[in-house]
DNA sequence: CGAAGGTTTGACATTAGTCAACTCCGGTGG
DNA sequence: CCACCGGAGTTGACTAATGTCAAACCTTCG
């Protein structure tokens, strides 16, 4: 299928890549059926779609961003993604939403009605195997995610986190090492399974550490990318070992 | 699309399935097109593909369990999954796995190869359909583990867990209150993001609450669904509270 | 300037992890 | 048949990481 004709060669690192990032908008991506969508502009913290409401388009970020999650009825939240300029968001959902999707500021997207969409697929096999390809990176995605939140310390999660934003950046030719977060630390801790207390000690910690640099709580620079990686990659024993269970297999 | 005719008709609870679970394999499954498929033997503990393999073949289970999991290099685990007779595993993956998949037990299964269910796609809307919804089904799968990891305490994630098996033995048509599981403590541990200590822990604990019955560390009873069911919502404030940010929105 | 919201820091509490001992069970072989 | 062994599971005592609560500190903006 799939896999032999797609595979490497869109992005530098398939792995890594997150969805269908800022690439260019022409020919046959995704991206490009959305040129006569209709635009639409949300204000911050507006919602775009919630759980449950029933999936009748797709949405296209054209400028701003949206973070979606999920939510208990006590409080506790876990963000799932933050989607940049270029993303593309509501796939992958079976008749109702299972997440909801909220603009961090103010936001720009064009939207595609699913009904329209499937009568496209149905004619043109290459949009339905570009549309299970960006449900298949939502999937990478998530699993990377869920193995973030659910083995690393909070160190390794807040590493991989800026080294992911990091490349996202690069890849839209930012600055190289500076990041700009575009999300409130409440956001950040929630994607990260952690708490706002915690992210903030880690990103001092960090800090202490001389690997990164902090401004106005919202730009950080990245010092020493490679020791931030070997943190993520938990390389490092920080003082105390884990070997934990090496005999597995 | 898609979501209009897809949707709330294949199963009771779409939601909640994961995959493609014991379905009829008739009419146009996505496990019918496997009837001809070359079937292959796994004994206990062979994998059927590794992280980094390329992704060569799509597989359906008809006998055994296949649990698929990734791993970092000093050992730490995450458990993605605890495949089923009946359900496909494989898919999603551009150019190279991004998962390990292992046989628990002796594991029969049949193979398609990609390139031959991406010809089949190409003329055929309707199967590009089924694989769209699948791999959606996977993530939908994937972003409620992350939240059961990410949110929830110990005895919340194993409440979940169990429910979810039992769900899929009633639908296999099982023992209505009863449970097998076909996997160990150190599987459960990694699929929930504890250790097997504090699993044994939590069993017990469940048990000595009455809500569970426990026979040979592999059957199960449950005893009290609804209870456990609101363990599971996080509805049990079990001593403490668990207030949080109630202020969100 | 003052208020509000977000962030940081500190002291303390709690959950889950670590290490270690013990039990239980099944298989093997004397 | 029984003793032994090994693997899996359970339990207990203790530790470490993260969460909770509370106060102080910035920043932004009216």
């Amino acid at each position: 299928m799939f896999a032999s004709d797609v595979a490497l060669n869109s992005t530098t690192d398939p792995l890594r890549s997150r969805k269908l990032r800022g690439e260019a908008y022409g020919a046959d991506t995704l991206q490009s059926r959305f040129a006569n969508a209709p635009a639409r502009t949300l204000k911050a913290k507006e919602h775009l779609f919630c759980e449950g409401d029933y999936a009748s388009h797709v949405y296209l970020i054209e400028a701003g961003h949206v973070c979606t999650y999920r939510m208990m009825p006590d409080g506790r939240r876990q963000v799932i993604d933050f989607a940049y300029p270029g993303d593309v968001i509501g796939l992958g959902a079976l008749g109702q939403h299972t997440v909801n999707a909220q603009a961090t500021v103010s936001t720009r997207v064009r939207s595609v009605p699913l009904t329209h969409l499937g009568e496209l697929a149905r004619s043109d096999p290459h949009l339905s195997l570009k549309l299970y390809e960006a449900v298949s990176r939502e999937l990478i995605a998530a699993r990377e995610l869920l193995f973030t939140v659910s083995q690393r310390t909070a160190s390794e999660r807040l590493a991989s986190f800026l080294l992911d934003l990091c490349r996202r950046s690069q890849r839209s030719g930012g600055e190289s090492h500076q990041i700009v977060l575009p999300m409130r630390r409440s956001d950040i801790a929630d994607f990260l399974g952690l708490t706002i207390e915690t992210v903030s000690r880690t990103f001092t910690k960090l800090r202490n550490e001389g690997l990164i640099d902090i401004e106005q709580c919202i730009l950080v620079t990245i010092k020493d990318a490679r020791a931030l990686a070997a943190i993520a990659a938990g390389e490092t024993n920080e003082g105390g070992m884990r070997p934990r269970e090496l005999a597995h297999a």
